[in-house]
DNA sequence: CGTATAAAAGCGAGCAACGG
DNA sequence: CCGTTGCTCGCTTTTATACG
């Protein structure tokens, strides 16, 4: 194999004291490394250097290595054979060292760190874990992410400081060693006594397992009593095998138990008790408040981070990562239906959740959030879970009328292109519209910005086919559209005959999806198919398909929204007078502005004028670039054009000139935007937090920059506003009279199907409901509510 | 610009069938 | 027995959609 450098093969050498204050392995030296032959000189090695400071280390009281102590071809270390060496050659210099070095702990960086020390991969499984060095018995590794990862996910950098911390607090105080006490295989008289006992304590955690087909293996269940008998837990088997655990009459009356279990009115801990309700509520129904769902708590404590289990607990306690626990490594977990791991397994959770609750409420109650988290959060929780399960009709006539337009359009335009191009393409495969666009018709290449490879996004199409006169471009956008339509929202693939056929909605004509309150790290909502694969997401529904849901017999749909929903916040929190008289008086700002930036009366502006003062403002609002900002209302021009016969009656498109210049202007007349944004800049820089005024906050975790300002600009709106809707479906579920429920959320929106008699009451209730006064830097606003609909269907 | 989720395709790993 | 081919599975990437 021939060398790209004719100088030979360098080998950089750890440095550090023999008797270091800690041992750091990476995986091979980089370009910069190479040139200097020291370990951690180059980018990488600035933010290392920058973590371990940030963690109270001293470089120079450190040890600092390689697995691989030369460079690997383009730092690949996957192309490290081409030098003629593999990774485990390296492995007795890499033995040697450590032996040798006065230190009990060692913090592995990247994926080969941790195999080569740990025998473990998936670094972000394991890291954070504490396992034993392979290379040297007396020392402990803690894994953690590379510091390459850090430069591509800034927003784990704090990760990586919290496990060099753990890694120093272990080698000061030695390990927290955490027994797990799981009862696996009771008698039934067992269970009957164990559920009594629980249900005399304040608190208690729960957790299941399911078996592949989802039906549920295990419940369970525990508590700590304190004392001599301490934590404990109790797992109920419910399948053994593929058979049943118990009998007939004795699984009824293990239900039995639980349902009053879940009745009383101690806090019920779990982790995504979402799921585990859902999949509960069949046997026990619904259990009454208060619930804990320790996702949500971490959630409202750190939203940009990862909220599962494990990754808690590897924050949080010295517990290492117990997934992949089952020895046996035939029994792999998803081959796991039931047996004594599964059990054990399940235990654990059940003590983890124990464990992990006190340590979250007292961060939130260090935070100022404990009180809305069970005031606010919580009870959202189970007014989601609820709606969730109520649905919305589909009307099926109205679904096959909407399929069959769209697969009718979707042939004739597939025909077209087959036409035009004379062979099938298809649009979807990106390998090959990237053939047929450079290599049969030869146009110039557009590149993905970030991957560098070709690409044949909308934006390309769209470009190549004004700029070459290629309509069939066009026709493929149009082809992924309908596809698209049809696959996500019409119907649902049949997973035996693979067509898109079957209706999305369940046995009674309802179609469900999920809502997840810690989907976003703004406090919104999202909304996704259920755990069964049934369902779709409920709240971007497109509006060509929103006429297929329809109101029960009887029943009427009535859309309410927060009208202007995010422009008023921005005009409060922005202190703009002009905009917050106007929305005060019922009109929106887009003509105001539209006057402004094209100096004239704002109720004389073109439909284009309109849209671009729309777009001024919408840019405005969120930091939009000025190059962005042309995109946009060219992307208006060109819809305008194409609906423009006569070529001769197009408009020009926008230069950057003279988009900056209304952006400009827009500046001159509200300067009020540009100083917000000022005062969000200094808050970011300074504190990398922000408040909402419901106290919602948001530790910022990524690279401070023009990125992380706009989301900073985005930030308050958004979650003002879905916040302001959550709550008020919260008081409105209760207001809401027999006949009348809320069944859908859109953000900003409440969809209730309502007895038609109800109508005029609901819509008195509804407005009660929204009533909220937020306060801002001393200065009330409340954001008004429209009824926006009242139909049979579900349209404006 | 941001916040999301879903589908199709791409791709590697593991494995079976098949041909030499 | 080995190597190729083709399949499935699970994961990742790309591109799409929605909402503001």
């Amino acid at each position: 194999m021939i060398r790209e450098e004719s100088r030979p093969m360098r080998e950089v050498k750890g440095v550090g004291p023999l008797n270091p204050d800690m041992i750091l392995i990476g995986e091979a030296p980089g370009e910069e490394e190479d040139a200097q032959g020291i370990p951690f000189v180059g980018s990488s090695g600035k933010i290392q250097d920058a973590v371990i400071s940030s963690a109270g280390l001293i470089r120079e009281r450190c040890w600092l290595d390689n697995v691989v102590p030369i460079r690997p071809p383009l730092n690949k270390i996957e192309r490290l054979p081409e030098l003629g060496v593999a990774v485990e050659e390296f492995i007795p210099r890499l033995t040697s060292i450590l032996q040798s070095l006065d230190c009990k702990v060692v913090v592995g960086y990247g994926e080969t760190a941790l195999n080569i020390l740990t025998g473990q991969r998936g670094i972000s499984k394991h890291r954070g874990s504490i396992y034993p060095c392979l290379l040297d018995d007396s020392k402990l590794v803690i894994p953690t992410f590379h510091p390459r990862f850090i430069i591509e996910n800034w927003k784990m950098k704090g990760v990586v400081v919290e496990d060099v911390k753990k890694a120093i607090r272990i080698k000061r105080e030695g390990r927290k060693e955490v027994s797990f006490n799981t009862i696996i295989k009771p008698t039934l008289m067992e269970v009957e006594n164990y559920v009594r006992e629980l249900s005399q304590l304040e608190k208690w955690s729960f957790d299941i397992e399911v078996v592949g087909s989802g039906q549920i293996a295990c419940i369970g269940i525990g508590g700590d009593w304190g004392g001599t008998r301490g934590r404990e837990s109790l797992c109920i088997p419910f399948k053994f095998g593929y058979n049943n655990y118990w009998g007939y009459s004795d699984e009824i009356y293990i239900w039995g138990l639980l349902q009053t279990l879940f009745a009383n009115s101690s806090l019920k801990i779990g982790q995504n008790i979402n799921y585990d309700l859902t999949k509960l509520l069949p046997f026990i129904g619904e259990p009454s408040p208060p619930w804990c769902d320790l996702m949500v708590a971490y959630h409202l404590i750190e939203p940009e981070l990862p909220h599962s289990l494990a990754f808690m607990l590897s924050i949080y306690t010295d517990i290492n990562y117990y997934k992949d626990d089952p020895k046996d490594e035939e029994l792999s977990w998803k081959y796991m239906t039931s047996s004594e791991q599964l059990w054990d397994y399940n235990g654990k959770d059940v003590e983890a959740n124990l464990i992990l609750e006190p340590l979250l409420m007292r961060d939130l109650k260090q935070m100022g959030m404990l009180e809305r988290f069970f005031g606010f959060d919580m009870p959202k929780m189970r007014m989601y879970w609820r709606m969730q399960q109520r649905g919305i009709q589909v009307d099926e006539g109205v679904r096959q009328e909407l399929i069959q337009r769209e697969l009718l359009s979707l042939g004739d335009k597939m025909g077209k292109l087959r036409e035009a191009i004379g062979y099938e393409l298809n649009p979807n495969s990106n390998k090959q519209m990237v053939k047929f666009l450079y290599e049969d018709l030869k146009l110039p290449p557009h590149r993905n910005r970030k991957s560098k490879g070709l690409t044949a996004d909308e934006k390309t199409l769209k470009q190549l086919s004004t700029t070459y006169q290629r309509p069939e471009l066009l026709l493929a956008i149009s082809i992924r559209k309908s596809i698209k339509k049809l696959g996500t929202y019409l119907t649902k693939k049949n997973n035996e005959t693979g067509e898109y056929t079957d209706s999305r909605a369940d046995p009674d004509g309802r179609i469900r999806g999920r809502y997840n309150i810690c989907g976003t790290e703004t406090g919104r909502t999202s909304s996704k198919k259920t755990y069964d694969d049934t369902g779709m997401d409920m709240q971007n529904i497109p509006e060509s398909v929103r006429p297929m849901f329809t109101a029960g017999e009887g029943k009427v749909l009535m859309i309410f929204d927060q009208w202007q929903a995010e422009t008023f916040p921005v005009a409060v929190m922005a202190g703009s007078s002009s905009f917050l008289e106007r929305l005060r008086n019922g009109k929106k700002v887009h003509s105001l502005v539209g006057g402004w930036i094209f100096d004239k009366d704002g109720d004389d502006l073109t439909p284009l004028e309109y849209r671009i003062a729309k777009r001024t403002v919408h840019g405005k609002d969120y930091g939009l670039g000025a190059k962005k900002f042309m995109e946009d209302i060219n992307e208006d021009i060109i819809e305008i054009n194409e609906a423009e016969s006569n070529p001769s009656h197009h408009l020009p498109f926008y230069t950057l000139h003279q988009c900056k210049e209304l952006m400009a202007k827009f500046d001159r007349f509200a300067p009020e935007i540009e100083s917000w944004h000022r005062e969000i800049r200094e808050e970011l820089t300074k504190n990398r937090m922000l408040i909402t005024p419901f106290g919602r906050k948001r530790i910022f975790r990524d690279r401070l920059g023009e990125d992380l300002y706009r989301e900073g600009y985005a930030h308050i709106p958004q979650s003002t506003v879905g916040e302001c809707n959550q709550l008020a479906a919260i008081k409105i579920e209760y207001l809401l009279p027999e006949g009348a429920e809320i069944i859908q959320d859109g953000f900003d929106s409440l969809m209730i199907e309502v007895d038609e008699g109800l109508v005029g009451e609901v819509e008195r209730l509804v407005r009660v409901g929204y009533q909220k006064k937020l306060f801002w830097k001393g200065e009330m606003f409340e954001i008004p509510v429209e009824l926006a609909g009242v139909n049979k269907y579900w349209k404006k």
